[in-house]
DNA sequence: TGATATAGTTGGATCGTCAAACTATTTTAT
DNA sequence: ATAAAATAGTTTGACGATCCAACTATATCA
């Protein structure tokens, strides 16, 4: 038996919001790459992580939970797990042993090319859907509403 | 001390991502909503869950689950909180039996009353930093998005 | 030198997510 | 008409992401 429920759903709150687009494009974007990731047991987030340490080796976990605005604790639970999967390596800086400065392994930084070559894709079939102009202006959009919302 | 490397992090490689722009936007979107419903007890994509409820009476999980992409069992978990909370109601629909009829309860009503007033200030204030065409053009694009990463 | 501050870890909680195994119900095929 | 297959939903188990609070180790300050 057929249900008509499925075909007629009333979207019209929720479709017309910035927040709801939002939500919708990046889960779009996170499930696609969690599922070309799969085989290679990463996910979007360690790839963002690993390639903030890969350009700023030695870079220290205070920075990173300032970047990405998590709690200590969220970033201890995440470095460690890279650390145990040996993509990342945890070495206590000499002028002040608090400080734990962070680097890739070769294991990690090998890794990350091949994500990195996965997540280029995905950035350039956006970039097709889009077009340039709106790249632009969607980059930009993106940008202001992060600066728009931040606290404080 | 002053540490230096907290001032010169390098983020070209992720900066100029489309998919890390949404992520930086949506988290942000996310946590400015959290925090402004913290006392309400609910999370963002409760408020989603409860609208689409709302506006369609005696739904059923498996509309909920194709229009998130959801797996069933996420899906069923996120109705029983609601229902726990005696914000939601299930109804075992008498044409099949199989199916369990959503609906808001009015505590579910009220609720979402108030959460919309503070989704509707969080989109009034993402207007404003953007303009409307730039909103127009982000909208539009997050949809593009959405259709140019569907699976299948 | 003792108090305070800072970086990081550990443990406990909740949410979001999936997959697999299960129950209840309905439809289909023999 | 009944047995098999399909469908909706629940339960359980796993893991990642997140927070908070309590803790350890190290460094600075008074």
């Amino acid at each position: 038996m057929e249900h008509k429920v499925g075909q007629e759903i009333d979207f019209a709150q929720l479709s017309g919001l910035l927040g709801y687009q939002l939500r919708q494009a990046q889960t779009a974007s996170f499930r696609d790459l969690a599922a070309r990731f799969r085989d290679l047991n990463v996910t979007p987030g360690e790839f963002s992580l690993m390639t903030i340490v890969r350009d700023n080796p030695q870079i220290r976990q205070i920075d990173l939970i300032q970047i990405y605005r998590l709690d200590k604790s969220t970033m201890s639970v995440a470095v460690s797990r890279l650390v145990r999967r040996g993509l990342v390596a945890q070495q206590k800086l000499p002028d002040d042993r608090r400080f734990h400065g962070l680097s890739l392994t070769s294991a990690g930084e090998g890794l990350l090319e091949t994500v990195t070559a996965i997540v280029d894709d995905q950035e350039r079939r956006m970039a097709e859907a889009l077009g340039e102009e709106d790249w632009e202006t969607a980059m930009e959009a993106l940008r202001r509403i992060v600066a728009a919302l931040k606290p404080d």
